[in-house]
DNA sequence: AACGATTGCGCAAACGATTGCGAAGCAGGT
DNA sequence: ACCTGCTTCGCAATCGTTTGCGCAATCGTT
């Protein structure tokens, strides 16, 4: 910058005011600079800037693991609508490590990005407000955190979760198996309640022996249907709690030499590609993905203009879609006869 | 800082001696910052440091789309590796849209990133050439540009064309669709080189009629697979340039009605998980994906720390991982008859 | 007791920008 | 001729670190 100021004969605050246009320069000079700025091609050092403005320009966004095809989409919507506005995003994968979590935060204070998106991640409370009291803006995506209040984006599992079953049991179906995932994450106790609930208005009865726990991944959605698939009254259908494991359930089902849906329907929740992809197509319980990514950054962007803002949770609706992996119990039940 | 100096009694200096140990300092000054750092709950401004040192302890990873299980799976393989270093990765999609690769590019280097690693991108030899000049640490994945030496890292895609069809041959095949990639991407003219060489060696005539052009994605797959399998004299075999594409073809042709691999063996390319998870699960040519991105970066850190390296080019063997897609052809000629 | 080494620390100048404050020049009004 | 008010620009402090240089005290030798 001295470089330039120097080629155009001018002050450096003269170059840095016709860099921000923040100040009226003559068209003489502000010729002149523009034109050594080209001849040196000269890049502003932003690292001098944020550390004058107090401010990066980017946020750091922690999640578990951007190659799962759910947490990708939601990466997706974030990155873009951080690029529109002018943001770029530093990419924390902590494989639910909760150690590598807080490394991660840490680098990314000290890094003093603008703030902080945490997807589906593992922090208490205390955590939280230890980042709230430092003033740094922070969104928490697809996971409620109790006893702290603070800005979030969740879907509405419990209606997910009832989505699925209603539309199995309106089929027909009264024995539905249902492959969780790990307890302790807040979005598949929801979709039990969901599943219970929606058990409860048809008056069925909810049997401990039909829910098997899965890990949200592929393998376990294979091994779980195998548990299903082979008890004495085994289920007509299956509900997975994330599409990863439901086309494992398929997988399994079909390796048995089940018919999909004829013998068994299956569905999912999440609706990403590979649940299009499978044959059949499974019928699942889309979450906006990309939404979320894109709805978690807006605020996010909104809290670091205003923090004075009132604290805010969005809770997105889940949509039903039917595909080719659900059908009538009745017609399973003529065909076997 | 100042504040931590100012609680301790002690100068600047000596708080950034402690924390660098970049100097000897007694026991009881170490031990009086130290205390001092704590209580205040002091995190270092990484963007002062780096502005002094000129180093930013980031890199920038420029992909087409990190959705895509593809790049999604090396760029796990970068931000690993990163992290184990002690980098911290910005993640800028592109789409394969070009403007938007030269601005984030522009961004990083305003950002002062360490390095850039690029991946399938779309710049051209001059670009290459400029940021070289500007002697910022780069490689170039999954791309090779022709004019311009440059550090990269490959994979040997005339090896894997050739080994898929091999394997197809091999089989008993002889008339092998493919579906091949946007004519402009490297990676697919290879794969067709090694398709080609492949015919040769058994003497099979190249036939034009039987390549159709997709765009990687799931649906061009099914489409290619369309025009494929309506043909009057249609291919026995389906060679897809990526497991994306494959699993289209595959649907299109359990969509017909055509039995896997009995009526029809398919073959993709990568290894992603979707093609594990297709019934039945799909034959394919691995690609160390997780490890290109470890290697790449491990390429770009030794360059960040020796600018002076000779540049070199790794290129990676490809694998052949049979599955359940693909079978003997005259097996399905004694089932017709 | 005197003297060079060694050890332990602080001063102040960078790094590359932004920005409050003030100075110079010029026009217009009295 | 003088004052006022714009407009246009530069000085220098500042953001929070790192680091070359130098000073003072201590130590070990002779």
């Amino acid at each position: 910058m001295r470089d330039v100021a120097e080629r155009a004969s001018v002050s450096v605050t003269t170059v840095s005011h016709v860099i921000n246009q923040s100040r009226p320069v003559s068209d003489e000079l502000r010729g002149r600079v523009l034109a050594a700025m080209e001849e040196l091609g000269y890049q502003p050092n932003t690292l001098a800037r944020s550390l004058r403005r107090g401010e990066t320009h980017t946020i750091g966004i922690i999640i578990p693991d951007s190659a799962n095809p759910f947490f990708a989409e939601v990466a997706r919507g974030i990155e873009n609508t951080s690029f529109e506005h002018g943001y770029s995003v530093i990419l924390c994968n902590t494989d639910n490590d909760l150690e590598r979590e807080s490394l991660y935060t840490d680098v990314l204070v000290k890094k003093q990005v603008d703030g902080i998106l945490f997807v589906a991640a593992g922090l208490s409370a205390e955590n939280i407000q230890a980042l709230q009291k430092r003033g740094i803006p922070l969104v928490i995506v697809d996971r409620q955190v109790s006893g702290v209040e603070v800005d979030s984006v969740l879907t509405d599992n419990v209606q997910g979760g009832l989505l699925a079953t209603r539309h199995l049991i309106d089929l027909g179906h009264n024995r539905i198996g249902c492959i969780v995932g790990p307890s302790d994450l807040t979005p598949s106790a929801a979709r039990i309640t969901g599943y219970q609930q929606a058990l409860n208005e048809a008056g069925i009865s909810y049997d401990e022996a039909l829910i098997v726990k899965g890990d949200f991944q592929y393998e376990s959605g294979f091994e779980a249907a195998n548990k299903l698939l082979s008890m004495d009254d085994s289920p007509t259908a299956i509900f997975a709690f994330n599409d990863l494991m439901a086309v494992g359930a398929l997988s399994n089902a079909l390796e048995r030499g089940l018919e999909i849906p004829t013998d068994l329907s299956v569905v999912g929740f999440d609706d990403v590609r590979p649940a299009l992809y499978a044959n059949p197509p499974i019928t699942t319980v889309r979450q906006p993905k990309y939404e979320i990514g894109v709805l978690a950054t807006q605020m996010l962007l909104e809290r670091m203009h205003d923090p004075t803002l009132p604290l805010r949770t969005h809770v997105l609706e889940t949509q039903l879609v039917i595909r080719h992996s659900t059908a009538l119990f009745e017609e399973q039940v003529k065909v076997i006869q």
